[in-house]
DNA sequence: ATGATACATCGATAGTCATCAATGTGAAGT
DNA sequence: ACTTCACATTGATGACTATCGATGTATCAT
C-alpha cells in the first residue's frame, strides 16, 4: 500500500472562459469528497491537526462511525487529493495535502 | 411551482471549534450540488450570466445533455440554495443566489 | 512464534444518483 | 380551439455510495 507523500502537483488553470470539461472533471471529485457530512467533519478534524496530522485511531470515536467506515472515508479523501497519509510504526498519520483546496477556492471566487 | 426569489437567509456561523454536526449537515448538500461535472459546468454558466441570468433553453446545448437532465440539475442547484429562478413569459431565467457560496467559502478558508 | 494493535479490504445491503424517453403543464401566438 | 414553445415531472435503468461485520495485513512487543 502507498503511504508516501502524494504530491499531487497537478495544477489546474481554470482560465477565464466557461469552465472546461477537464476542469470540471478535476474539480467535481473534490466537491464530491466533501459532499458527505461525516467526511466533511473528518476532513475538518484532519485539517485542525495541522502539519503533524492526526492518527486514524483518534478519528473513529468523535465521528461515531465504525473503523472500516472511517478508513473508507479517508481513502476517498486521499484519492481526491485532499489528504495525505504517513506511516509511523504501527499507525498512520493523516494530514491535509498542501494546496489541497487551492483549486476549489479558485473556483469559488472567480 | 415556485419561481419567486428564494432568499435563503439562513446564515451559518461555523465557529472556531470542530465542525459541528449541524454545520456539516448544512454544508454537505452544497458540496454535493457541485459534485457532478455537468452540474458544476451548469452552475458556472449560470454564474457567468450575471444578474440577468440565463435561459434554461441556452443551457441544454453547451452541456450536451437532454432537456430533462438539465432541468433536473437546475432543480438540484435550486434546492441547494445556489441558484434562483425567475419566470418571464414562456421561459425561465436562472441566476446565482446572492451569497450562495458564502458558507462554502467560509469553510474553505478557515 | 505468539499475541496485540492499527489499519485496510471484502462482501453485502439499503439507499441515492445521473440519465433519458415519454408525458404533463403553462404561456404565447394565430 | 389549436398549435407551438419552454420547461417540469414521471418512470425506468444502470451505476454509485455509506455503512458495517468479518477477515486480511502489517507492525511492534514479548
Amino acid at each position: 500500500m502507498y503511504h508516501g507523500t502524494m504530491t499531487n502537483a497537478k495544477q489546474v488553470q481554470l482560465g477565464k472562459g466557461p469552465l472546461a470539461d477537464s476542469a470540471a472533471a478535476f474539480l467535481a471529485p473534490m466537491f464530491a469528497a466533501l459532499s458527505d457530512p461525516t467526511r466533511l467533519r473528518l476532513f475538518d478534524l484532519v485539517r485542525r491537526a495541522g502539519r503533524d496530522g492526526i492518527c486514524s485511531c483518534d478519528l473513529t470515536e468523535p465521528l461515531d462511525r465504525s473503523q472500516p467506515t472511517i478508513s473508507h472515508h479517508l481513502k476517498v479523501l486521499r484519492e481526491a487529493g485532499l489528504v495525505e497519509s504517513r506511516r509511523d510504526g504501527t499507525w498512520i498519520w493523516y494530514s491535509v495535502a498542501p494546496h489541497a483546496l487551492d483549486a476549489v477556492a479558485q473556483f469559488i471566487q472567480r
